[in-house]
DNA sequence: TTCAACCACTT
DNA sequence: ACCCTTGGTTGAA
């Protein structure tokens, strides 16, 4: 039989070995199977290893003794397990490891596609040449890697679903469905003849990919027919569940996969970044986890499996991570980690002849470039590279990584913005940026596989010894260093007004650091505010200012925060924008009466109820159970009224709701109708009062202080 | 008036 | 299934 090509679309346990889709050239989906025996191991106290070899004989696993490597201890002598059929693992590795905690395992959690790929050289979402005898495959060979920049695009067949309104709101009477350009909508009434008309427009345009709105949470588990395109495969759920990350409480809806197709439901995943399908799409490409998983998992997730590639690929063990409980932190430690990255203290003020300078993937460059890498000792500090020292594990994931997206920037900046394909090298930037920021943040993680908190703090420790040196560089050339925050700093030198009087800053300090580094723009004028508790400290996330092409630049106010409801949100943009006008800073008194005048129409048209609903709604996070408060927040006494009205709530779960007078003092949106005339308008009016005094009130003080004198 | 609790920001 | 700190606002004491 002449060889299939085409690209891996799905891959997954089969009942006795590996179920691989092919979406073929011809444009066939082909389910192929292949056997894939897997190993993992065990190491640990001698006598521990015996009993497990016993129990393991008994179970028909094939056993052998061998030796690996361990990333931090080196050679070791390990119990090599192989089971035949890798849908077997799961289950055995739990009784395993049950029976016996005190070893330490290896390799026996590692995602399938990401064992594959380090077999086969191919992976998800790749092009492959496959030779099969009937649907087994005999051998197969990757045709592209996921390092191209331009890969040959997928022809992936879409299915849209999407009901008529939010399930959480009120039952949705039609679901509409999208294919290319056919467009319609089934109604849900009667169900039966519903799901008949589903399953019969899944069957017509088999789709390799569903992309629905609340599909995990209602539309899936209600079906009674299989939506796989393996049928003999049932679809997986999840449960819902909340979850401690990125510094708050996440909820995650109930999620439902596919065999042998995709299902994304794009309220309940994609929730990282704003990079979209194509970006979750480059994101599966270059961690090699599955479309599904990626969508639903956190960027985190991605580079732990590159890492866990790395690993595979260099014949390093990857441990099972043993979850390590929350622990007290001593004196010590507390100490050692609050040295972060570089916070300066900006000169509070308004300021003119300014550039913001970033440090392009500041971390990860050093980590690439000064071999940062848990495995290794303490890099020399001073900045000696290594030359002759063998790559980390960590470098060695990331360099690829770094580089592919320096040249999707690169690419990005030779295109004309309104061009179609630089929203799609965007998103893919993006999401490679994702990868790369989180894996600092996982060489600090406790429960990491490779991380060491001594690496993280290298890390921190060499990327404020690179500010400092950018910061000498810039004084020298004779910049004034007004702020420095992390991975980017602001510089001044009077004369300086347009990006090239700043190039040769540029090139010294790439130059000094041998960092990348770019220019984000030469501001017209930039606001660095006081704290509002006490005016004569700085804070160093709260800015605004305006490039010279009049974009707006502006982060840690009010506008930034989700919790800010639309109506604040546009005032303050609004005033922002106004006071934009001015093409310097001795300009800007003149438009503040201007600003003015925009809240106050604003505060009429609240006041005359012609402000929309919508546009007063505040969306928050609840930060714990709703009964776990001390003094219930608003989103906290929303959640109750959603309670009453018999619905359910979970921490990290988003309320949304409207401030009205008198108690509970909150209306939480979806439950019953709001009387209008309750609503809070004297809230919003403080609210959108306070939002443009940050602005205006900031500038109004600092040009006095200007013309004043205070800063000469 | 003071202070604890709560929420979200920075990258 | 990421590290850290911080400011601003609200409402109880």
């Amino acid at each position: 039989m002449a060889p299939l090509t085409g690209w891996l679309i799905d891959l997954y346990p089969n009942e006795t070995d590996l179920a691989l889709w092919l979406l073929a050239d011809s444009g066939e989906r082909l389910l192929l199977r292949m056997d894939f025996p897997i190993t993992f191991y065990a190491a640990g106290d001698f006598s521990a290893l015996r009993q497990a070899w016993r129990f393991l004989r008994d179970k028909g696993v094939i056993l052998a003794r061998e030796t690996r490597r361990d990333l931090f201890t080196g050679e070791r002598t390990v119990l090599a397990a192989t089971v035949p059929r890798p849908a077997s693992l799961p289950e055995l590795f739990a009784e395993l490891s049950a029976a016996f905690p005190a070893l330490d395992y290896y390799d026996a959690d590692v995602p399938l596609p990401l064992r594959f790929a380090a077999r086969t050289g191919g992976g998800l979402l790749g092009r492959c040449r496959i030779d099969a005898t009937g649907n087994r495959v005999a051998a197969i060979e990757a045709l592209d890697s996921p390092w191209e920049l331009d890969p040959q695009p997928i022809p992936l067949r879409v299915l849209e679903l999407s009901p008529d309104v939010d399930p959480a709101l009120r039952p949705p009477g039609r679901l509409r469905v999208k294919y290319g350009r056919v467009d319609y909508t089934i109604s849900l009434e009667p169900f039966q003849s519903f799901e008949i008309a589903l399953h019969a427009t899944i069957h017509q345009f088999d789709p390799d990919l569903i992309l629905s709105d609340y599909g995990d949470t209602w539309l899936l588990p209600r079906l009674t027919f299989n939506p796989n395109r393996d049928p003999a495969k049932d679809v997986l759920s999840r449960k819902a569940e909340s979850y401690f990350a990125y510094g708050q409480v996440v909820y995650r809806g109930s999620q439902v996969y596919l065999f042998g197709r995709w299902h994304i439901d794009r309220k309940n995943a994609m929730l990282f970044g704003e990079y979209g399908l194509e970006g979750v799409l480059e994101q599966a490409r270059v961690t090699g986890l599955g479309v599904q998983e990626m969508a639903r998992k956190s960027p985190g997730a991605g580079i732990t499996a590159m890492q866990m590639l790395t690993a595979l690929r260099t014949g390093v063990l990857v441990p099972v991570v043993k979850q390590q409980a929350e622990s007290a932190k001593t004196l010590d430690e507390l100490i050692r980690a609050d040295k972060g990255g570089m916070i300066y203290q900006p000169l509070i003020g308004v300021h003119e002849h300014v550039a913001q300078i970033d440090f392009a993937s500041m971390y990860p460059s050093i980590m690439v470039n000064f071999n940062i890498s848990p495995e290794k000792k303490g890099p020399a500090l001073s900045g000696a590279t290594i030359g002759s020292e063998v790559e980390g594990l960590i470098p060695q994931t990331l360099r690829p990584l770094l580089e592919k997206r320096l040249a999707l920037k690169r690419r990005l900046a030779e295109l004309d913005p309104r061009d179609c394909r630089a929203k799609s090298l965007k998103a893919r930037a993006a999401a490679l940026k994702w990868l790369l920021v989180v894996c600092f943040g996982y060489l600090g993680y406790k429960n990491a596989r490779f991380g060491k908190i001594e690496s993280h703090e290298a890390v921190t420790s060499i990327s404020r010894e690179l500010l400092l040196q950018a910061k000498e560089t810039a004084e020298e050339l004779g910049f004034t260093v007004l702020h420095m925050y992390i991975d980017c700093l602001f510089v001044q030198k009077p004369g300086c007004e347009q990006a090239a009087d700043f190039s040769p800053l540029l090139a010294a300090i790439e130059q000094q650091t041998g960092i990348p580094i770019a220019l984000e723009g030469v501001y017209r004028w930039v606001a660095f505010l006081p704290s509002k508790r006490d005016k004569r400290i700085p804070v160093p996330n709260r800015y605004f200012g305006v490039f010279l092409d009049g974009e707006i630049k502006y982060r840690g106010i009010e506008l930034r925060r989700h919790d800010t409801p639309p109506f604040v949100a546009k005032v303050q943009l609004a005033v922002l924008q106004c006071l934009a006008g001015a093409k310097t800073l001795a300009q800007v008194q003149d438009y503040i009466p201007k600003a003015r005048e925009i809240v106050e129409h604003s505060n009429r048209e609240l006041r005359a109820g012609r402000v929309p609903l919508e546009d007063l709604v505040i969306t928050q996070r609840l930060s714990r159970d709703v009964n776990a408060y001390k003094f219930p927040s608003p989103a906290a006494r929303a959640a109750r009224q959603w309670i009453d009205a018999g619905k359910s709530v979970a921490p990290g779960q988003v309320m949304r709701f409207v401030f009205t007078r008198g108690k509970p003092g909150v209306w939480a949106a979806g439950v019953g109708e709001l009387d209008e005339r309750t609503v809070d308008v004297g809230r919003y009016i403080r609210l959108s009062e306070s939002a443009a005094g940050t602005i205006w009130g900031a500038l109004i003080e600092l040009i006095k202080m200007v013309t004043d004198g205070f800063h000469l």
